[in-house]
RNA sequence: GCUGGUGUAGCUCAGUCGGUAGAGCAACGCACUUGUAAUGCGUAGGUCGGGGGUUCGAUUCCGUCCACCAGCUCCA
């Protein structure tokens, strides 16, 4: 006699034990159709699931997250449903769910090909539309075996020789013909898996394992209804019109080349840009009570023995043999030379907290199939910093170090930042006593300040915790830029020390490390995305551009050109023999933020016409005018995402 | 690094079932002196990613190296 609650407090009592399905009907006739499975006392399960109890349920349907998921686990089945039709011989591995879709990774002879993935779909949607039902039924173990023998799924037996208990009861989904081995819960009919598309396939190890057989993985998402679907895409397609790679390349910013792979030939337009970063990060440090410097790239490997490089970060780093008989490495990381900067000469207490900042090139050799843009190169520039400070002094620099990177990440439009903060792992250095004073001060700091984090146990580095900060561009992607990490292996394998007010020498400040963008060329390739190319006035390479209409105009374009450099302004002057819409068109494509028409009425009355990149026309002002345009479109930095301007 | 795909003019791409290649844009020249997203005509431009094999002959077929692209973390 289960008397069943439902969300909205409810009771239902029934005399025999029911489906998820029936209590939905006894509900409501349209909710039973919608039905896809249930929550009950917070374990998912199918909609064919008997309660016995008296229990708590909601029904779940398509408009629920789990509902879209569950559709898509069952796009799974779908695939192998249509695959094992197409080519019978296929052996089925796994078919997880994913975000935003799924995949299947499945052992064939046959390399799939794009014109099999559209085969594949076309029969998987010809079957979704024969709405058949998806039987569940539960057998046990050595049954779940004869199935799986019988038809050869040597994967699906490894699953149940090894993940699953001899005495429990796997579920086995019957889609017609095809039998499918899963926890669940499924859709109850396939009427609910007809807005679907496989993205791409690729390969991937059976469990992850590189020693392990390569399987084929079909990626594919699916949504509940067609919408979706297609507002999905069309976000993917934005995305790509996005690609730092294309855009990059298009504004003429940097190129890359075979003889350097993974490292950026900076163009002008992009170095300016690049040096705009810099410049801004230099006045903020500035402002910040931060001191410059600058160490040397090639440095002898004993320094790299002593860090400890040589031996945990070694097959990353580039290293050189010269004819003197030594063993240099490029620097894959500022802070031993950061280290050898701070034990030069004799630092008192009173030098503390010293902060030393350097816009570091460090080299690192990435693995070839990692490499991507400028998003994760070989050769970057970090706005790196190193905090030496005492104990006491520790946690007050860390939350200046967080004010300041989340008001310089504001400045960039980036107001969602997460914060991540990774504590002591397994394997470490430091007692427990030293290890709770350092996580105090990262925590310490973020609850003085009152921020939210997500804390990633064991995740940090073996010689200190760290917090990363994560922005969300403006489609919603996630990058991780800034780093701020404890390190009390340094100081220690260094011997670093200071004197204190009693004299002594023998006190060991504390480091910390500090990037804000991390590095410059990913900023800027995360910049150009988030802006889809259309930089900010006071980051743009080139802010304004004076087009003249005939010959005449030039000798006024020529000095309003000066006028404007004078006033700070980055001007191209194109003065070419071309017709005004081509030239515009030319620099609007560009994405330079305002375009200055000089023609006889604006060289008559000392004025130039205005517009914008995006194709607005602000009207025939005077130069002063147009500074005073620029003046505010600079203050606003890169605040408000240029839509108008 | 591994798996698969791709590599043709500065850029975007077509093409050759094995007989050494073509378009648009860009560049250059000439004409045009132009009013808010492409003026017209002409010229030049390529060891078809590198080196090797098969072949009378390879950009095309084969293997190899390099680079790029996607994936290799999500576990019935």
């Amino acid at each position: 006699m289960p008397v069943i609650t439902l969300p909205d407090g409810s009771q239902r009592s029934f005399d025999n034990s029911v489906s998820v399905k029936d209590v939905a009907l006894d509900i409501g006739p349209g909710l039973a159709k919608a039905t896809i499975a249930g929550r009950l006392n917070n374990a998912l399960v199918d909609a064919s699931d008997l309660i016995v109890d008296d229990a708590n349920l909601s029904i779940i349907t398509a408009r629920d997250e789990e509902g879209v998921e569950i559709i898509r686990h069952s796009c799974a089945h779908l695939l192998g449903h249509a695959i094992k039709q197409l080519w019978p011989d296929t052996k089925m591995a796994i078919g997880p769910v994913i975000e935003n879709g799924f995949y299947y990774d499945v052992e064939l002879e046959h390399r799939l090909t794009d014109d099999d993935l559209a085969k594949l779909e076309a029969r998987m949607l010809e079957l979704a539309k024969t709405e058949y039902e998806v039987i569940k039924k539960n057998v046990s173990w050595s049954e779940a075996v004869d199935v799986f023998k019988t038809r050869g799924e040597n994967y699906k037996l490894e699953i149940l020789e090894r993940d699953i208990p001899h005495d429990a009861t796997p579920g086995l989904y019957h889609h017609d013909e095809y039998i499918d081995m899963c926890r669940g819960p499924h859709v109850p009919n396939m009427k609910f898996c007809q807005h679907f598309k496989l993205m791409r396939i690729s390969g991937a190890y059976w469990r992850g394992d590189s020693d392990k057989q390569m399987l084929q993985r079909i990626y594919g998402t699916a949504f509940a209804d067609k919408k979706a679907l297609k507002k999905h895409l069309h976000i993917l397609e934005e995305a790509s019109k996005r690609d730092h790679r294309k855009i990059g390349k298009k504004l003429d910013y940097y190129h890359m080349s075979d003889e350097a792979p993974g490292s950026v030939f900076w163009h002008p337009k992009g170095w300016k840009l690049f040096q705009n970063l810099i410049g801004y990060m230099r006045m903020r440090q500035e402002r910040a009570g931060y001191v410059e410097v600058n160490t040397p790239d090639v440095m002898d490997r004993s320094l790299w023995e002593t860090s400890g490089h040589w031996f945990n970060y070694r097959e990353n780093m580039f290293t050189t043999d010269t004819e003197d008989g030594r063993n240099y490495a490029l620097k894959p990381m500022n802070c031993p030379g950061s280290v050898l900067m701070f034990s030069q000469g004799l630092k008192s207490y009173r030098d503390l907290p010293l902060r030393m900042a350097e816009f570091g090139k460090v080299h690192r050799y990435e693995p070839s199939g990692s490499l991507h843009g400028l998003m994760r190169v070989r050769h970057f520039t970090q706005d790196d910093a190193h905090i030496y400070c005492t104990e006491q002094q520790m946690e007050q620099e860390c939350i200046d170090v967080v004010a300041l990177v989340l008001d310089i990440y504001k400045d960039f439009g980036f107001e969602n930042v997460v914060i991540k903060l990774s504590t002591r792992p397994e394997k470490r250095i430091g007692s427990d006593e030293v290890w709770d004073k350092l996580e105090g001060a990262l925590s310490n700091a973020l609850e003085t300040m009152g921020l939210d984090y997500v804390l990633y146990p064991g995740e940090g580095a073996f010689y200190g915790p760290k917090l990363e900060f994560v922005l969300r561009d403006a489609i919603g992607r996630d990058w991780q830029c800034g780093t701020l990490q404890v390190d009390m292996n340094l100081p220690e394998r260094f011997d670093l020390s200071y004197v204190d007010e009693d004299g002594e020498r023998n006190h060991r400040p504390v480091m910390l490390h500090r990037a804000l963008f991390g590095s410059l060329e990913r900023f800027i390739g995360i910049l150009i995305e988030h802006y889809e190319g259309s930089m900010p006035f006071w980051l743009s390479p080139e802010q304004a551009s004076i087009l003249n209409i005939t010959d005449k105009h030039a000798e006024y374009c020529k000095k309003l050109h000066e006028k404007l450099e004078y006033n700070g302004i980055r001007t191209h002057l194109d003065l070419r023999n071309e017709k005004i819409g081509f030239k515009i068109r030319e620099h609007t494509i560009a994405k330079v933020p305002f375009l200055l028409v000089v023609g006889d009425k604006e060289m008559e009355n000392d004025t130039v016409a205005v517009r914008t990149r995006k194709g607005k026309d602000l009207g025939v002002m005077p130069i002063d005018e147009v500074l005073a345009l620029f003046e505010k479109a600079s203050q606003q930095k890169g605040r408000i995402i240029d839509t108008e301007s």
